[in-house]
DNA sequence: CTCGCTATTGCAATAATGTTGCAACTGCAA
DNA sequence: TTGCAGTTGCAACATTATTGCAATAGCGAG
């Protein structure tokens, strides 16, 4: 676990412990967008016996700190990945299910348009639809 | 039931019974977005015996005719509305729970924008964030 | 209008995902 | 080294959704 995330635990009066730098680990090096139990799995292979309710409660916390974001990119499942400081949003292809991440820039002038009209400050969006690959011609193909 | 469902319904050799008209009448009535929950306490009140899977598997079959539209507004659940002939999506506020219509022209140049730089077709998105009476002042009140 | 076929339903069991109570364990600070 | 509060594993529970199956009931044919 890097210095960042354990010192701000320790500084919280939280303890290390190995399932706690497991979990923030598999995050840290996949890099992509995981369910708590692709996490448990992949941490259960250096340590089989953590349980599955120690990784719930680990992202949880981590979660809480601001360490890891929790996304909803569909239905019935939290997806988890580790909090950057750059914000960011999704696109969602409905077809082959692949995610891109997009950042503020790319919004163009949606965020004021929503605030100056509907006086509502966006802070995270979800895009769903269809990725080059899967037919931008709407031919779902 | 109205013409439109139940003409579709019939046409394509399903049969129309007590069940779907009432999951589809409380639909049309509310105009708000139901879980499948809610959408079966309604119907129970005017049809006590009326069971959830009846509920769950008369939307799967009304969502597969794009009659009825499922969206995830959040984690752990489903919500239904009647699928609108002109498509909208859905700023939603963390701290209230409010849930606004935007429609296509309210995007401004997102949809645009992400095509051409992207090549990702938008169909729906999702706004997380926060209303005018939650604090567009990111004070979170 | 009646009949019969088959779509549909109610029910209970099961699945999938996440949460919680609790006794045993263990970081970590003194 | 030791003690205790934070943490874990486990099993039970909660919530939301799905499925197998026998009983029921639409609806088209006659
Ligand atoms: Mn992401
Ligand atoms: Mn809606
Ligand atoms: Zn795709
Ligand atoms: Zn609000």
């Amino acid at each position: 676990m890097t210095h960042h995330a354990t010192q701000t635990l320790l500084e919280l009066g939280y303890r290390m412990t190995p399932q706690r730098t497991l979990v923030w680990d598999v995050l840290r090096q996949s890099g992509e967008h995981l369910t708590a139990e692709q996490i448990c799995a992949r941490v259960q292979e250096q340590f089989p016996h953590v349980n599955m309710s120690t990784v719930y409660r680990t992202l949880e916390l981590l979660v809480e700190l601001n360490l890891v974001k929790e996304t909803c990119l569909g239905p019935s499942r939290r997806y988890y990945e580790v909090e950057e400081e750059v914000p960011h949003h999704h696109l969602v292809c409905e077809h082959c299910g692949k995610i891109v991440h997009i950042h503020d820039e790319d919004l163009g002038n949606l965020p004021r348009l929503l605030e100056r009209e509907q006086g509502f400050v966006a802070e995270e969006l979800t895009v769903f639809g269809h990725c080059l690959d899967c037919g931008g011609d709407h031919a779902h193909p």
